[in-house]
DNA sequence: GCCTGAACCTCTATTCGCTTTAGCTTATAC
DNA sequence: GTATAAGCTAAAGCGAATAGAGGTTCAGGC
């Protein structure tokens, strides 16, 4: 018998966020002792390590629904679970490039920046103009 | 005397996030027709872009509010400036990475998957394995 | 002077994934 | 028996908007 906190430790997620999880149904209702505290068993804490596991990839915790309800019912086809995956992998991919992008226009503004007063700042100077950025809100889609 | 809209179509903002961000403070209050609507200079257009661009780049709310007084004010040092950038791009770096790495533990789930049963699917082994996993709630630091 | 329809208004609620706070109660070790 | 660590609930707060309801104003045409 486990009690939350020993769960919290075991899988680096706060309490409360095991009670959050248990409120919005992503755990299952723990049992209580007789004054009022819950208590897990070994798969309990499997549950959570799996659905804090899948955070830290990304997912959100729709796809993580969906994906406990596929690992829960082990005759249902893999494709499933391998389309939320890939469709995950699409998104990181798509963050990086923008992040690699902003890392770019970041590096720039700082470079060029020689710590004299604001109204020479090309940091300032950078965001003000907006011409040479990433914006395409004119254009030709996101 | 540009209305609401126009803003909104010029800088790619939705109207709602314009009047958010006066409630907020971060765009000042614009002047009113007779009958209550709002009416802008090319100076709050100006102001909604610097603050657009500096979203766009991933600063913080709290952050541009920063960079809109050092630019209100061009005689202060660009240092400050200078620093909340700097903090800016060690921040975008550090996403960088860990997008990074998903990226790869993503890939890796998806490539080994081989479309059987969910009993021997390999996204889900992985997400329930935790232990090749990013996590170090039991090391050294975040 | 009136009508229409697009654009505007306020106010409130919702999103996501938690985190925090306040004010208690229970379990455990000594 | 008591100290204290760990647990409990309920509600609010965070960032950064977004969405919806329900009503008002503006600009153009007739």
């Amino acid at each position: 018998m486990l009690t939350i906190g020993t769960l919290s430790r075991k899988t680096g997620t706060k309490v409360q966020t095991i009670r959050y999880y248990e409120q919005i149904g992503l755990m299952n209702e723990a049992g209580r002792t007789a004054g009022g505290q819950r208590r897990y068993f070994e798969k309990d804490l499997d549950r959570l390590a799996f659905i804090r596991h899948s955070r830290q990839l990304g997912f959100s915790l729709d796809s993580i629904r969906e994906l406990l309800e596929l690992s829960d019912n082990p005759s249902r086809s893999c494709a499933e679970a391998d389309s939320i995956a890939r469709r995950q992998l699409r998104q990181v991919e798509q963050r990086l490039k923008r992040l690699q992008a902003l890392k770019k226009e970041l590096k720039r503004m700082v470079a060029e920046c020689e710590g004299d007063s604001v109204a020479e700042c090309k940091v300032l100077e950078v965001l003000r103009d907006h011409s040479e950025c990433l914006t395409d809100h004119d254009g030709i889609g996101a």
